[in-house]
DNA sequence: TTTATTTATGAAAACGTTTTCTGCGGCACT
DNA sequence: AGTGCCGCAGAAAACGTTTTCATAAATAAA
């Protein structure tokens, strides 16, 4: 039941613990024989290196952390699926930290990784996050990617998709399908996507020689709880024929308004979603959405993560995937 | 940019090291005004001591291990949520394996943690598992808990929701609907939780005096991908006017098949399944579901893990957390 | 045979903490 | 003045690795 070390293989072989090492690791310096019977003990007491001695002694955690808003959002929960699976080929440990949308919370878990606790960090910004300095500040210590929710710097190293093309597109999509007055439901406002996609909206109408009505912007990021409230008293007074919602969670809130004021979809009111949910196809009726390859950018994320952990520094740049409008019934004509 | 380390304090401070430890840690040893001198800089510099030094001296890493089959499925991403809110208040970092269904990840897993990377697990079990060696193995070393998926071995102490009731309940309700030839999609039927499923739906029908027809159970364990095809061909051979869905990700598929096959839901076929989908509601129609408290499981399940850690013996049992049927309009009468 | 070189191993230092064991002044009490 | 105690701080050991440095035996070169 005592836990087995280095000692312990040295002392039942009756070799130094500094031999044993050396086998372990497979050093050419060891006789093959010897080799064996250490790595045949190792597997008989299933010896497993203690991390924290390896870790203090190489200055090297094998860990990574990867900070995020929450989990309930399928976005990331598919990205850390991508994310796991490229550290895991690697060899590394994933720590997870959840800001629940607090800034406070992602400056406490950030300056926390100053000291060698991971030695790479992959994070999304907190809706609240509007001072970069703990990012910037950690990424002199060690190698921070950003991905999708970024900030404003050209020092750092980011994975997003195309915000304001989507958002441009999708848009455009809901003028084409005849909608004149297209409510924007804004979120994430202090962050880059959110401003691109608020652009992408602004621009398109522009574009289609619409004038941009204030009054169809409605800032969700303030009350979080409030949304319904707050989207259904907009729908009701300015009398949208389109809804955009720029994230996946008021997507679904669209749907219990327009129920609600018993507006048909896509009838009287048309809808569209940034959105990951698998069953955008099964709801009632089905919801055209902007579809994030989620899965890629949290793989792509870490493959730039472990491209400047391994030193490889070979083309290390910030990418962006694009996004998927996937039109079903929720904007039927 | 150098790492800041206790003795870079000690030099500026011109104080031992072991002074600056004890300053930082409090002791009662400490002078008020060196325990503040020592603190100011300690801020100053954004000391953070280095995890790798303390758990290597102490003997605690301070890490739990949580090991999940996936996180696509919303009742693990809740479930996350809960252990990590509590790991977060008692200074604990998560790390965060994803099996993916495999037993041999799992196993690989499990091994790797017998020295001292964590204090403590997590788990639920992949849907492959047969044998819990590696479970029971692991905890003579640190306590592990398991919850939803547990292992079938008195001497291990899980989290669970109550699979025989609930299950028993949806197929009753079924039958109260009207059903007299209910589908069951068999799922995880090496786990217990799939086993109780099962009974529940087998003993319902028995107390409802239906005669059990094999046909009607349909084994989705095998083919997940198939998991449509041989549904859609079963529910055309046996037209049962009944689906009920032991898994979430089958839930949705049901929906898939009744579509195809021109089945209008509720009327032709009614719908249940055991799915934490937040728009469920929102599907067409409304799912039936039985919703697991996945957020309680994982705090209550982090919770007892903390009170062994914590040498609390108090009262440290396993513990079963009702689920909920919630109706809705796929078993509408 | 003597000397250089290779091969295989051991001794010991280092990583950054925490904590036990000492030690030094100063104070209170004989 | 001598003894004991207390408040504070430093020296050093320990945690389990990895790796540099040293060294013995064996082999090759002279």
């Amino acid at each position: 039941m005592s836990k087995v070390n280095i000692q312990r293989l040295a002392d039942e072989l009756n070799l130094s613990i500094a031999t044993v090492s050396r086998a372990l690791r497979d050093s050419y310096q060891i006789r093959p024989e010897t080799r064996e019977k250490v790595w045949e003990l190792a597997r008989k007491l299933n010896y497993q290196p203690n991390p924290f001695a390896s870790g203090l002694r190489e200055q090297k955690s094998k860990n990574i952390a990867v900070i995020f808003p929450e989990l309930a959002n399928n976005f990331f929960s598919l990205a850390i699926n991508g994310i796991e699976e490229i550290a895991r080929q690697k060899g590394y440990q994933v720590l997870i930290y959840l800001t629940h949308e607090s800034a406070a919370s992602e400056m406490g878990f950030v300056k926390s990784l100053a000291n060698g606790r991971v030695d790479g960090l992959l994070i999304s910004l907190s809706s609240e996050t509007g001072n970069y300095d703990h990012i910037l500040e950690l990424n002199k210590q060690l190698p921070v990617i950003l991905f999708d929710r970024i900030c404003e710097s050209a020092e750092m190293l980011n994975v997003t998709t195309d915000d304001y093309e989507s958002s441009f597109k999708a848009t455009l999509h809901l003028i084409e399908k005849g909608c004149k007055r297209i409510m924007y439901l804004l979120a994430l406002k202090n962050l880059l996507a959110g401003k691109m996609r608020l652009k992408g909206y602004t621009d398109a109408l522009a574009h289609a020689n619409i004038p941009l009505d204030q009054k169809l912007i409605i800032d969700c990021d303030r009350s979080e709880k409030d949304a319904y409230d707050l989207i259904k008293q907009a729908v009701a007074q300015q009398k949208p024929d389109g809804l955009f919602s720029s994230i996946e969670k008021l997507g679904t809130v669209c749907y219990y308004v327009a129920n609600d004021l018993q507006l048909s979809i896509p009838r009287q009111i048309k809808i569209i979603s940034f959105s990951n949910l698998e069953i955008a196809a099964l709801l009632n009726p089905s919801l055209t959405t902007i579809t994030q390859p989620a899965f890629d950018i949290g793989k792509e994320a870490a493959h730039i993560l472990f491209q400047l952990l391994d030193k490889k520094k070979i083309a290390t740049e910030s990418k962006m995937i694009a996004s998927h409008l996937i039109e079903r019934d929720s904007t039927a004509q």
